[in-house]
DNA sequence: CGGGATATCATGGGACTTCATGGGTTTCAA
DNA sequence: TTGAAACCCATGAAGTCCCATGATATCCCG
């Protein structure tokens, strides 16, 4: 299996508060870190709650160890990160429990779509993410990426 | 065998939603990547799905990779990428499933034809990918390219 | 060089497994 | 002791695996 997250996936979230966590996404974060284990935190610019492998808010907390101590970007750096974090653990059926306050958040009641951001992924409501899209898409936002060089050839 | 895609080979689509990979593109996949995994998205300028090998992806993953976090640039640059990738595999037959969403895009309903376009590929509906062609063939759309230094000689 | 044996390929269908989802029961800490 | 979280089981739908077939292409040997 891919070791990214991608595509979109609408679930129900049930009266206990439970999901189903994508098996594809599954499969990604057992791969890359052995426990069933998500970090999941709001989103800074979106609606929306973020969801983070323990390998990828390692490598977050490893780029926190270099700004210098007692500097209120570092202060500021590590409140951000770690203060707004949930880690959740899915159970033997592939199901978790979204916290209320990150489901408040996000504005989730009955359904939730994970959209998968190669790293990352987000949890939306479905209304929420589809307004988000079409904004996008009528504002034109595209993105362009830079070809990279081939293997063997100069830059 | 090859290592790009080529030529245009058409194929049914059955009840269950299966297509056969064309036997040449699954070599080039598997030479490339080791696994039978295929990703798939909308295509941006055709009604059509594009089709992407692992390794493919991984380059679009890598030139993302440079952009810093926490910006929007590198955020929508996840979203629009990863959010419409469906990872799909193929069986020891050779045989996917097209996401629904992807086949609806596409227009695909019992056959589908496979367009091969060097290191990714198109699915289309055969007579669209007929009218697409025809169009380009009276619009006299022909493309130049710039010579390449031969291996050995100066640039 | 020809023609028969052999392998590969696309395709169909059935059996089995995985997945998402609902509901019940146990556990445990506040 | 009571409410939330963890665990367990059941079910239908979807996906995966396995085997069979006919067609085409490839191989091989006389």
């Amino acid at each position: 299996m891919g070791r990214l997250f991608t595509s979109r996936h609408i679930f129900k979230v049930d009266k206990k508060g439970r999901v189903s966590v994508p098996a594809s996404f599954r499969a990604v974060i057992q791969g890359e870190s052995g426990g069933p284990y998500i970090y999941l935190r709001e989103s800074q610019g979106e609606p929306a709650i973020e969801g983070l492998t323990p390998t990828y808010l390692e490598e977050l907390a490893a780029s926190i160890e270099h700004l210098d101590h007692n500097t209120d970007e570092r202060d500021n750096a590590e409140f951000d990160v770690f203060t707004s974090i949930h880690e959740v653990r899915f159970d033997d059926d592939g199901r978790m429990i979204l916290p209320a306050a990150l489901r408040d958040f996000a504005g989730i009641t009955d359904t939730a779509e994970f959209a998968g951001m190669g790293r990352r992924f987000m949890i939306w409501n479905p209304d929420a993410l589809k307004r988000h899209t079409d904004e996008r898409r009528k504002a034109g936002k595209r993105v362009t990426l830079k070809a990279l060089p081939r293997r063997g050839e100069p830059a």
